[in-house]
RNA sequence: GCCGAUGUAGCUCAGCUGGUAGAGCAACGCAUUCGUAAUGCGUGGGUCGGGGGUUCGAGUCCCUUCAUCGGCACCA
């Protein structure tokens, strides 16, 4: 039998006779490290301890100590168990795919009957149970007919699709722990003990397609969370409610900024504060938008289907639109309209409109677009996810050779406008030629190769994601990170040579004959609607004092404070900033408490002392301690800090 | 759109197996002028998401519809 030398990480190296498994080698060394053993790294690859190692390699046994695989393990072994309970419980139920996911796992299962949250108690008792019997995991590699065949008398049809599924030079592997078996790729843990028992946690149940098709039938999906000690799980539950608390929904309400009703779903009613908010950031967009030579435009909300025909977007997601249809004296048919669900047509009319000439370009148009799209009513989301919103969009119609300067411009554009906005951690993603689409190798080429450059001159580096693209042309997608580590998708800019062929849009050239211009459809924030909605829950809704709603509330501590009050509140007015009095009959202990609530950044306390000096009690939002100030430097002080980014 | 859950006063929620709706906060009134996260007492307030049905009787049971929430699918 020959011999095969395995390379430890301290350097050692010691040989072993082929087909040597890491559970053997693990026991050469100690018997401890043999029981102590999760699995094994083999030249980088997470090795199960029953797989047999044929050739030479780098090799290391992973312990629960080691973070990544011992979560990738427990999480893994986690679902089968939770697969095994759920058969155990309900044998009728047919078991599908489980993989690991974000802090957890989720097994999809076949059941007549849905689980309900109470189910989920007992399938955890009953993988308590599984755990503490420490049965040992067994692997093999099966024949395809054997596997099929054992599934076909099992009535696993689910399995049989899958084995069908994966590619016929792949072995297929079956593991078994107690009576219990799955078919799965490995690698798993020694033993179902070696996963804690006390640090796993069954969340929710849900309906998901059977493969992620819709026009499969829906299974029932159970979602876990796992982790490696008791503390972990608790620290993550913690996460959770803090996520909770920053909900933009329960802010939205606290804090008076919006609400939204029965008779216009997906649609918000933005009260004062919310407004406020809002025009904020349009007034600040405006601005930056205006000092990056862009001209402001604004088009219809109604528009005839004709221009959705030519522009092709009746044909694709007439389905999304919302139809008006009028009745038009003496017309023999109603007149159908849409509510526009973009801007980029109306914005091809106002450059179709006079001629264009190669001196206009690059035409860089911007719109804060109010659109409609008729989304599913189950992908509505609080502000985040609406059939009504605002884009900050624009579109610069340029040349092949301009794109690139463009896209750099607009990533440099965008990285001042996050950064105001207090996102400094954001990636890009650059999305590539999908297998349907349409134009030559060469202008996808010559696109694609644009927008990489742009991201590299822009001192920027982009993630790659393969045919991802649009069917016209490739796009960057900007991607920030708030403070709580949620990504969020906001910036798009798309290279578009297809709708000005189709509306006709055109430029003369130097040559003075007619070109086509390549349009760059852009945004920065998306929509407003989902951005304040980030917004919120990035601050946790302690925004900064340029974006909140109420700045300063001026409050009396006895009523002969009053008129001061009154002379504070106009002071501060006059300083531009917003400011309301409250001279309730309420102990101050009550409003400090409810504009504390609000979040409101700054609550300004007066009593007999202030009124006396002519001084303000200063209190900050997060902050118990107070601060006594003069009046005029006060406002200077918040004067300046209310000052948008852009001004100041 | 699909699966599941939820919908009771302005807000947060209670209301067991059907017997004529309740709390806290908020609002309003009165008293209190009280120095940095809830002053006290009192008063008013709900066709229990909408529609239909079963029943002597429905917030409670059934059907249907709308909305919201958690996922899935979707996101030009």
């Amino acid at each position: 039998m020959s011999q095969i030398s395995l390379t430890f990480p301290d350097g050692n190296v010691r040989d072993y006779a082929a087909g040597v498994t890491p559970a053997e080698v693990a026991a050469s060394i100690a018997p401890s490290l043999a029981k102590a053993a999760i699995s094994a790294q083999v030249n980088g690859a997470h090795w199960d301890l029953q797989w047999p190692i044929t050739a030479d390699a780098n090799f290391s046994i992973n312990t629960l100590k080691d973070d990544a695989p011992a979560l990738e393990l427990i999480r893994h072994d986690l679902a089968h168990i939770m697969a095994r309970a759920v058969q155990e419980l309900w044998p009728d139920t047919k078991v599908t795919i489980g993989p690991v996911r974000d802090y957890g796992w989720f097994y999809d299962f076949d059941r007549a009957e849905p689980f309900t949250p109470d189910d989920l108690g007992a399938i955890e008792a009953v993988m308590k149970k599984i755990i503490n019997a420490r049965d040992p995991v067994r692997t093999e590699v099966w024949s395809r007919a054997d596997a099929i065949k054992f599934y076909e008398d099992a009535g696993e049809p689910y399995k049989i699709e899958l084995i069908n599924r994966i590619p016929a030079d792949q072995d297929l592997r079956m593991y078994w722990h107690g009576e219990w078996q799955d078919l799965c790729r490995g690698p798993h843990l020694q033993n179902t003990g070696q996963v804690p028992a006390d640090a796993f946690k069954l969340t929710h149940v849900a309906g998901a397609y059977w493969l992620g098709d819709s026009s499969r039938p829906m299974l029932q999906r159970i979602y876990g969370v796992a982790f490696r000690k008791r503390d972990d799980l608790k620290a993550h539950m913690t996460m959770l409610e803090e996520a909770a608390k920053r909900d933009h929904r329960k802010l939205g309400k606290e804090m008076d900024l919006f609400h939204m009703q029965e008779e216009a779903p997906g649609q918000v009613f933005w009260h004062p504060n919310g407004w406020t908010i809002y025009a904020a950031l349009q007034d600040y967009m405006r601005r930056k938008q205006r000092a990056n030579g862009y001209v402001e435009v604004n088009t219809p909300q109604v528009v005839n289907r004709k221009l959705w025909e030519a522009s092709g977007h009746w044909e694709n997601y007439r389905e999304n639109m919302f139809i008006v249809e009028v009745d038009e004296e003496g017309a023999r048919e109603k007149v159908v309209n849409a509510l526009k669900p973009m801007n980029c047509p109306c914005h091809v009319q106002i450059f179709n409109h006079g001629l264009k000439s190669y001196r206009d370009l690059p035409l860089r148009m911007a719109e804060f677009g109010s659109c409609a799209r008729y989304e599913p009513s189950g992908a509505l989301h609080g502000i985040m996810r609406v059939r009504g919103f605002t884009q900050d969009d624009g579109h610069i119609f340029c040349t092949e050779e301009q794109i690139e300067s463009e896209a750099r411009d607009f990533i440099e554009f965008l990285s001042g406008v996050y950064a105001d906005l207090g996102f400094t951690k954001w990636r890009i993603k650059l999305s590539t030629r999908p297998e349907k689409r349409i134009g030559t190798e060469e202008s996808w080429d010559f696109a694609e190769g644009a927008l990489a450059g742009a991201v590299t001159a822009a001192g920027h580096t982009y993630e790659i994601f393969e045919g991802e693209g649009a069917f016209y042309g490739p796009k960057l997608e900007f991607v920030l990170t708030d403070a709580i580590g949620r990504d969020w998708q906001c910036g798009t800019l798309q290279v578009d040579p297809n709708l000005p062929e189709r509306l006709d849009a055109e430029y003369v050239g130097p040559d003075g004959a007619k070109h086509r211009p390549i349009m760059l459809h852009r945004a920065t924030l998306g929509s407003f609607e989902r951005f304040i909605g980030i917004l919120i829950e990035d601050h946790a809704g302690k925004l900064p004092l340029w974006l909140a709603p109420q700045q300063v509330v001026v409050a009396s501590i006895v009523s002969d404070a009053d008129d001061y009050v009154y002379e504070v509140v106009a002071a501060l007015t006059k300083a531009g900033l917003r400011a309301e009095a409250d001279i309730r009959n309420e102990k101050i202990n009550y409003k400090v408490r409810e504009h504390s609530l609000a979040k409101v950044p700054v609550i300004l306390a007066l009593g007999a002392r202030e009124v006396a000096e002519r001084t303000v009690s200063v209190r900050r939002l997060g902050d118990t301690r107070t601060a006594s100030m003069g009046l005029e430097d006060l406002v200077a002080e918040l004067a300046a800090e209310a000052t948008p980014p852009d001004l100041a």
